[in-house]
This record gives C-alpha cells, structure tokens and sequence, in this order.
DNA sequence: TCAATTTATAGCACTCGATGCCAAAATGGA
DNA sequence: TCCATTTTGGCATCGAGTGCTATAAATTGA
C-alpha cells in the first residue's frame, strides 16, 4: 500500500565488474526527499537533486525512470509481500478479515522507517502531480487485491465484484494513511485497522459516529 | 464521477464585447478526441490539436489548461450536480442509501452522451498519463462526499470515519464505470447500483458469490 | 605492465507539455 | 475616428524525459 523504505535485493551478489556506480538509490532518494522536504516538490529540480549527489542529470534518470518515482521508493517489494500475505491466509478466515490482517502486516515499520515513511506519504497525498501519479501504482496494488477476491469467491478479476471490493479497500487503506500523516498519529496500523472494520461493516450510520 | 458531456452555462449572456472568439471548448475536444481514437492519446501533441482547429497552440492552452483536461470535458458541472443531490437528501434516508442514489442520478445519460462518455472513460481508464491525472479529479468528487459524510455522523471531512467512506465511495463508482466500459454493458446505472449495494453490505462473502 | 572487456557516467541534442509576456487583430461603443 | 475590451499569435523560457555517443573507471587475462 505505502510507499516502502526497505531496499530491493539484488541476488546473489555478483563480483563487481567494470566502473563501480558513483550513488545508490537509497543515496538519491535521501538527498532528494531532503530537498523535497525544504523546498517542496515542485520547485526542486532534477538538475538540483543531481548536483546534490554529485552525479549528472542523465545518471539521476538512470537510478529512477523518473522524478516521481524516487518518492514510491520500494513498491514493488511491498506488492509481493501483499500477494504472499493474501495467499498465505487459511480459506476459513473471512476475507475482509484477510484483507485487513494482510494490509496491517504489510505496513509494520520501525520508527526510523515511519518517519521517512511520513515523509513520503505527505509528498504522495498533497502534492497534486504526485497525486497524480499514485493512481498508477495504486492500480498495480488494486490488481493483486482483485486477484485475491476473485479467488475467493469465484469469477474474474475484472468483474464488478472483485473490482468493487479491491477499489474500496484501496480507499479505505489511503483514507487511513492520508490521516495518520496528517494528523501526526503515532499508530498508522490502528489507523488502517480502524478503517478496515468500517468498511467490513459497510459503514453502518450508527457505528460510524461513535 | 464521469468525464461529462454536457456544456456549463456562462451565466446571463452579456453582450458580446472585443474580438469573437475562434473556436468553442466543445469543438477543441471534439477535434481532440478524432485525434486521440484514431493516432493514440500519447501520440498527438497539442501542436496537432491545435492545427486541427485552427488556432495557435497557446491559444489551445486558453480553453483548456492542459492537454490531460481536453478528456474530461465538463466534469466541474457533474460535481455541482452530485453536490446538490447530497444536500437536497431527506435526513431520515440511510447515509448509503442517499449515495448510491445520489451517484445514479448525476449519471443519467442519453444514448448519444453515452457513447462519447465511454470513449471518454476508455481513455481514462487505459493511458497511463490519464490514469494518473484521474487521481487528481477524483480527489475532488472525494471532497464532495467526504464533506455530505462528515456533515452526517459529525466531525471534521479530513476525520478517518469520512475519508473511509468517501474513498471507498469513489472505489465502488470506479468499478462500476470500469466495467461498464470494458464490458460493453448497456446499463451504466445498473452497475452503479450493484457496485453500491455490495459495499453497503460490507461486502458480506455470501452476498459476493451469488 | 598493457590490452581487452565490462559497466557507469557525462554531455549533448532533441521532443513535448506548460507558462509568462507583449504586441497585434477584431469587435462594439462614444 | 478614437477608445476600451477581448481574443489571439508568437516568442522566449523552463523543466521532465529520451536517445546517442564518447569517456572514465574497474576487472580479467596475457
């Protein structure tokens, strides 16, 4: 769901070959979420962020596709651990207890990671091309939800059930992190947990007041 | 919800004064979606654009703000709209009861408006660079509701309660609108309605599979 | 130590979306 | 005709992103 902190692997370490890399993702991330933090978004340049690690602007685009992504930091690695929660779960648990179990395991950080995580969550959530481009890697993780209730209770992925349910759980998991970093809450998975069991409940007008 | 079709009002038409101008939002999108549907979204620079309607590119920037928005067409108009359906909701009607309603109405569509609707959806839910600024739309039609919630159970439209509801809301439509374009279905409303009853179930594993 | 190979980098040129600025065109009214 | 108003066109500029090429740094093998 979040956008990650952790650092991809690369297998089994091959012996380094050639002209070692001069930064590292993590390196530029850092440096450009410190500029993102100090000038915003939107007025911190590549050019800037490059000049900060000391590489080229053309190497800063080799270490990320582009500027966006530096603030998803390991996604990728986060959707798996989604999928292998989602598949790990025994088949007599109700599912919306699954999807909420899984989306609360999957977002267990350490406070160093959390306060980075804040970090990159308040950039995700206000900055309006960032906002943006979320939606793209929201998509990827409404996939894995999708595949997970299709399976369940039988039917293609695509169809309006499985959709309708992976789209409201992303909601519910946004709503949860849009206002732990908002509201500067120490407690992001009593947030999520929170707002998992609205949803299960299906927002029941009596419950949701108190 | 939707990309609208439907052109807004200027108010009481004041006497034309200054110089006419040379083309009409309405046949900028048009001229833009011939281009989009037979070269691709990504593949038609607004230069293009503009040489098909015969203005100057800046002055395609004067009737749309970017070249993303030419795909939404009056979508500002359909949130007035589903605003005033919100409020104008008798208070004893149940909260998801008032929302499914309410997002049914503003989506009552003639034949020939569904058919540029569904070209409009299509690309939105299929070019990535839409895809992500869809987010951005969204957000907005969130607020919306977020602020009907809110204003219902209480507290502020930032609170966890609201925000759940709201972007679970907006997950419901979307898979309703998703499915109705890629299935080719008649009945937009239909799926709307569907979509918004299962969630107000909380998605209860029985109802799911039937 | 020298060459060959491998990998990462720097730099340039270019496309395209988007914005600010200013002059020119078109229209109605005094 | 002169003026006020509104739209338009063109230019210059910025910033993100991409393709291409030459070069720097490192390992391997002779």
């Amino acid at each position: 769901m979040t956008a990650s902190t952790t650092t991809g692997e690369d297998g089994p370490a091959a012996v380094a070959r050639g002209r070692r890399p001069s930064t590292s993702r993590q390196d530029v991330a850092r440096a450009a979420l410190d500029l993102f933090a100090t000038q915003g978004y939107d007025h911190t340049t590549v050019d800037e962020i490059a000049a900060a690690v000391g590489v080229s602007r053309r190497t800063f685009f080799r270490y990320y596709d582009s500027k966006r992504e530096v603030v998803w930091g390991e996604f990728d690695a986060e959707l798996i651990r989604l999928r292998h929660q989602l598949e790990g779960a025994p088949d007599d648990q109700p599912m919306m207890d699954v999807l909420r179990l899984a989306v609360m395991a999957t977002n267990r950080f350490g406070a160093r990671e959390l306060d980075e995580l804040r970090i990159r969550m308040g950039l995700i959530s206000s900055v309006p091309s960032l906002v943006a481009h979320s939606a793209v890697r929201y998509a990827e993780w409404c996939e894995v939800v999708a595949d997970f209730v299709a399976g369940r209770i039988g039917g293609a992925p695509e169809d309006l059930a499985p959709q309708t349910v992976a789209r409201a759980a992303l909601g519910a998991a946004m709503a949860a992190f849009a206002c732990w970093a908002r509201y500067d809450t120490d407690d992001l998975i009593g947030e999520v947990d929170q707002a998992f069991r609205l949803l299960a409940t299906g927002f029941d007008e009596a419950l949701l007041s108190g």
